[in-house]
DNA sequence: TATTGTTATACTCTATAACTATA
DNA sequence: TATAGTTATAGAGTATAACAATA
């Protein structure tokens, strides 16, 4: 697989080097959260945002509210307005824990499950139309990235 | 290279099928990109979207504002916005064309040049550790699907 | 005293609508 | 009439500061 004359690359910088890999890749990774964030359906209800935290709550089971503003990297009263978000719109459920009266525990709902999976599969198709355009060993080595920018992201 | 017992994967889907590497190259990406944000040094004087702009004109040189909106997909207003916030601290000139009257034409400046240089730097620090956390496998694979993520994006 | 979460308030970025100037 | 850009205004999302309740 090569990118030779008929394509001109995207950014200045060649990565041969590590520093150099660390910028293209940088580049690329933001401009396609951006086109994804652009590509959603206007019709969905809830935010990117609210959207990730019922990924957490399902990923982790039932959490705290500082709990998931840690794993969203968001201060506190930002998760407090999207929890009350998804509780007002029945997503998710909030109870007082019984241990610790200072915590506030967030559950999602039926609901939540079913509206995440759906919303899931509609963000989905954008990309999953992009890499059909890719062929089948670019898309195998997407596949293998995949977990490694996972790993860039949350390590 | 595998991902075997000592990795929990953080996203339900297994990338088995099209659909569901659709649905676990959009969680990594996501995440990443919301990552390389917060790891912003708060010292920076430049949004992320001012700075794309800036990279925006080195790579196709000066560009009328609505180039600038269609390249970076936002509206007019929000661009013109973005482009007096540079303008207003140097880092782009401003003029009008001279063969028609209604466009503006934006060109950096060489303070423009040199602060997105440092700040790509600083930026792709945090990046630069993550990758020397892979092993050079890895980062080869990384190299190669750098380009694609990128295609995704913008084709 | 320290911690958890909330409320009050403000800032940033983006959008739509309405307007001006030019083609 | 159509197009390029700007101004006015509003909405979404996040932050800091101050506060209440509990440990």
């Amino acid at each position: 697989m090569t990118y030779g004359h008929e394509m001109t690359p995207d950014v200045e910088t060649v990565a041969r080097t590590d520093a150099g890999l660390a910028s293209e890749l940088r580049l690329s990774v933001v401009r396609l959260a951006r086109r994804l964030r652009s590509e959603r359906d206007p019709a969905n209800v809830l935010s990117v945002g609210a959207m990730s935290v019922l990924g957490v709550l399902i990923r982790n089971g039932e959490s705290t509210v500082g709990q998931l503003a840690a794993s969203e990297r968001v201060r506190p009263p930002s998760m407090t307005r999207t929890v009350a978000a998804l509780a007002d719109a029945g997503f998710v459920v909030r109870r007082a824990s019984a241990s610790d009266g200072r915590v506030t525990l967030v559950e999602i709902s039926a609901k939540g499950r079913q509206t995440l999976y759906a919303d899931r599969r509609q963000r989905d198709a954008f990309l999953a139309r992009q890499l059909a355009g890719l062929t089948p060993a670019e898309r195998a080595l997407i596949r293998k990235a995949a977990p490694l920018i996972e790993r860039l992201a949350t390590s």
